[in-house]
DNA sequence: CGGCATGTTTCGCC
DNA sequence: AGGCGAAACATGCC
């Protein structure tokens, strides 16, 4: 899986084993944004979060925004709660540390990413004034993982994009990503090129519900890979796992898509 | 070897 | 203005 906003979440709570402790030091690969990082020496992990597909570092110097790109994944403590990437690598050369934070109690944290696509944000100021300014830090619509059907029928609002366009947009829905939109839509019946402005309000219940219960359940199930789609599924010539009918695949909103004109309308 | 990739931003065009 | 496609990023993998 690639870091969509489970797996960010997997990680979070992983994280919260740093909370208490020291941080020694702070390095990243100034290829990948991080200026000023070094402020966060001998400071005090004070919480661990999650916004969108964004890790949030809290401490009593200052915040770290951490974005996985496509091939980031945390290492805590010399293990890692995700171990395979899809489109990642099965290796960990430490080359490929983008970001590494040292304990004082001889602990080590860091982002392992081939692919360089990941990025830091150090946040000293009012987090508030950050917040326009860094796009990892929003602005967010409402969080996928909890939302609700008043929510997302305002996120979608008078939006007029595809439906697909608009779960992939962190700004109206956060934290999905190209598999998890894809299963939502696969499980909620509705084609992810439909205009959003066409949808009955009856059909954005359905999605807000459906979003509701799979994301926590692909959480417990481990990821955003644990889908119904399975990264299997996402070629041409695979059948849909609910009717038989071959799955559609094709580039909506910019992004492969698979979906089942059998069943999603 | 060529092409593809599950994230995001930017840019040009309509 | 808003939406869209394409390109760019960088590199491993099939």
């Amino acid at each position: 899986m690639v870091p969509e906003g489970l797996e960010v979440e997997i990680w979070s709570q992983a994280a919260q084993v740093l909370v208490g402790r020291q941080i020694a030091t702070v390095r990243v690969d100034p290829r990948c944004g991080g200026v000023g990082a070094e402020v966060l020496g001998g400071a005090l992990i004070e919480g661990v979060s999650r916004r969108a597909k964004t890790l949030i570092i809290d401490t009593d110097h200052g915040l770290l925004g951490v974005h996985f790109g496509m091939t980031g994944r945390l290492v805590i403590d010399g293990h890692s709660p995700i171990t395979s990437l899809e489109y990642g690598s099965a290796r960990d050369l430490a080359d490929w540390d983008r970001c590494i934070i040292e304990m004082v109690d001889g602990g080590i944290t860091r982002v392992n990413d081939p692919r360089r696509w990941s990025r830091y944000e150090i946040v000293v100021d009012d987090p508030a004034a950050v917040v326009c300014t860094a796009p990892m830090f929003g602005p967010f619509g409402p969080d996928a993982l909890s939302i609700t059907a008043s929510q997302l029928g305002d996120a979608l609002g008078q939006r007029r994009r595809a439906l697909k366009a608009c779960l992939l947009d962190q700004s109206c829905v956060a934290g999905l990503g190209n598999m998890c939109a894809d299963e939502v839509l696969w499980r909620a019946d509705l084609d992810p090129r439909r205009p959003v402005h066409l949808l009955s309000g009856d059909e954005i219940d359905h999605l807000a519900g459906v979003i509701a219960s799979t994301l926590p359940e692909m959480l417990r199930a481990g990821g955003s890979h644990m889908g119904q789609i399975s990264p299997g599924l996402r070629r041409v010539g695979a059948l849909c796992p609910r009717d038989g009918y071959p799955l559609d695949v094709a580039t909506v909103a910019g992004r492969t898509t698979v979906w089942c004109r059998g069943h999603q309308r």
